[in-house]
DNA sequence: CTGATTTAATTCACATGTTAAGTAATTAAG
DNA sequence: CTTAATTACTTAACATGTGAATTAAATCAG
């Protein structure tokens, strides 16, 4: 059992370690705007007028369909979004409100700056080096194991 | 704001994708096995006798330490981890049962499986690189930005 | 057109992430 | 030795992750 942590657990640990040292880059500034990163994400995914459905947006966020409902609903509640009529009246349509707009625009020159920091940090190349061998990863993992 | 995703969520979206990819090969088989995957990175880290206090646990396990608590009172409700007297009465010492080494023992040999069959998808080496530049980038987050 | 099936969201129940505050035990200052 | 500061953990409160069940609307079979 001491080789445990190389047959299971190294690539895990790696990406949740990797993943926890870049978005706490991210976190206390988004938490001054008083949002998780979690609702940035959606944000971001909305701005500049996009509107988009629940499952799309759920996709490009990464966050499951229960999170979502209740995450719309907050930034919902706080004016941040609102709802789109759709043609197909089972999906739920949203844009940000012109509220949402100012506060993605205040947010995102900070947060462009932090990632260039990391960009700055850790190495331009080597970042889209590692952006692309994770989406290989992924790929690889949907497709043939 | 068309370049929004390039700047902020690229490497964020890349490392929580690439983990749910992963996780994914391991989730069915350990909640098969009646565990989630966080309680199952406990267990993994306190397989073969190893005893270990909570702070030491969750900075192993990537487990923040209210999470920690809870799981560790499930677990320990279920019989698979129990505590230790330590020195420090502060200190809340665990380790596994006979009942927990046996819960690991069983599901080890199937998740060691999962882990070769994700390395012979995606390349021994590849995975090695992957390991060591996400632990690079952690550390020059730490540090540096 | 009617009933069965599929699809899109939501709701529910529970586990975990996250921050802040609280508690108990240890250590350090005097 | 006594008090203040520190440390280890717990609790509380809320947001999110996760799977299963539910609801509503669109689509399909006949």
């Amino acid at each position: 059992m001491a080789d445990a942590p190389r047959y299971d657990d190294s690539l895990t640990i790696a990406l949740l370690r990797a993943r926890e040292a870049v978005t706490a880059q991210f976190r206390d500034h988004v938490a001054a705007g008083g949002m998780t990163l979690t609702q940035w994400r959606v944000i971001r995914a909305l701005a500049g007028g996009t509107e988009l459905d629940t499952t799309t947006l759920a996709h490009r966020c990464v966050i499951l369909a229960p999170s979502l409902t209740r995450i719309i609903k907050t930034l919902e509640g706080r004016g941040l979004i609102e709802k789109v009529p759709a043609r197909d009246r089972r999906q739920r349509v949203v844009r940000l409100t012109a509220d949402g707009e100012a506060m993605f625009t205040k947010m995102w020159a900070v947060s462009k700056t932090r990632y260039a920091a990391i960009e700055a940090a850790f190495g331009s190349a080597e970042m889209l080096d590692l952006v692309e061998t994770l989406n290989r990863l992924r790929a690889v993992l949907e497709e043939d194991v």
